[in-house]
DNA sequence: TATGAAAAGATAATCCC
DNA sequence: GGGATTATCTTTTCATA
C-alpha cells in the first residue's frame, strides 16, 4: 500500500490514459526507460488501484447517438431501499451515460446520449419520469462536443499549480 | 467504407468498450469465432473508425481529484477567431474534462473535476472568469457519483428498443 | 531496492485453405 | 470463416549495481 506516485509513474500514467494501445516497449521508450521496470511499474499502477480499467473508445455519432442532452431531475425523499433500487435502474439504462447527485434546487444530473429528439422525448416520458420517486425533469439539449476526456489532470513536471498537483495525500 | 455491422461486430464492440484488455483469443472464445477472424473484425472496426481508441481509465479519487462540478457558462457573442481561441483555451486546462455548448439560458456546460472547494474557487476566477467573453459562471457541485461509463449503448439482440436501434443510417 | 539483459511464454498478425 | 505459421510483444527469471 505504498500510496506515492514519483514522476516516472507519472509519465506511464500520462501516455497510457491518452492511449493505452502502447506496447511496454514504446512506453518504456518514450519515457526513458527498460521494458521490465516500465512493465513492472505499470503493473503495480494496476495493482494498486491507479489504472481501473482499459476500455476501446467508441465513435458515439458513426453509431448514430448523434445527440447528447443533461437532464437535471428533482426526486422526492427515497428511503435506502428506494435509494438503492434507483441506483439499479440507472445502471440498467446504457443511454444514461452519466449520474450524479447535486447540491442545489433539483437532485441529479444525468447526461444521456440519444439519435434523435424523437427517441429522447419517448425517453423521458416512459424511462426517466417513471423511475422512483421522480417529480420534475429539466432537459438541456447540447448543440455540440467542444471537449470529452476520460484523462485525468495529473501533477505536470514543470511544477504548474494544478489539480492533481495540489492536494496533499 | 461500407457502412454497417452486424450481430457479431455489436458483440465485439461491447465487449471492448468494457474491456479492452481482452486479448483476440479471450474475445473471440466468448463470441464463438476463431482468433483470424475475430482479428480481422477488430482490425476493420478500427478502420472504419468504430473504435476511436483505446484508453486506461485512472481513479480518479486516488489521484486526489474528489470533486466534480457542472459549471454552466454564459458567454458573450464571439467571432470565429475568438471561438477558436476559446476552444483551445478549454482543450489547453485538463481539469476541463468535457465541455459542451447547449441550448437556452447558458451557453456552455463544462465538467471540471478537482481536488477541494478551494482550489475550485481560485479555478474560477483565475481561470474561467478570464476565459475570453466569459460573463456568467453558475457552479452545480456533484455530492456523489452513480453513474460514469464510456460505453455507449448499443443494439442489443432481442431487438429491444435502444437508441443505437432506433437511428436508420 | 531498482535496473537491464535475455529466455520463456503468450499474443498479434499473416498466410493459405 | 477457420487452421497453421511467423513475427512481435509480454512476462518471468536472473544477474548486476
Amino acid at each position: 500500500m505504498s500510496d506515492d506516485l514519483d514522476a516516472i509513474d507519472l509519465r506511464i500514467l500520462e501516455h497510457l490514459q491518452q492511449d493505452a494501445s502502447l506496447s511496454t516497449a514504446e512506453l518504456a521508450d518514450k519515457i526513458g526507460l527498460s521494458q521490465s521496470p516500465c512493465w513492472r511499474r505499470i503493473q503495480r499502477l494496476r495493482d494498486e488501484g491507479y489504472i481501473k480499467r482499459q476500455v476501446a473508445i467508441l465513435d458515439r455519432t458513426k453509431l448514430g447517438l448523434d445527440m447528447q442532452i443533461f437532464a437535471q431531475i428533482k426526486v422526492g425523499r427515497l428511503d435506502d431501499t428506494e435509494r438503492a433500487a434507483f441506483e439499479r435502474s440507472i445502471n440498467n439504462v446504457p443511454e444514461i451515460v452519466e449520474c450524479y447527485s447535486v447540491f442545489g434546487e433539483l437532485d441529479l444530473m444525468i447526461k444521456v446520449v440519444a439519435p434523435d429528439v424523437r427517441w429522447y422525448q419517448e425517453f423521458v416520458f416512459d424511462t426517466l419520469m417513471k423511475l422512483p420517486g421522480v417529480q420534475d425533469v429539466r432537459s438541456v439539449m447540447t448543440l455540440s462536443e467542444m471537449k470529452y476526456t476520460t484523462a485525468m489532470p495529473l501533477p505536470r513536471k514543470g511544477g504548474a499549480r494544478t489539480a492533481a498537483a495540489s492536494k496533499k495525500r
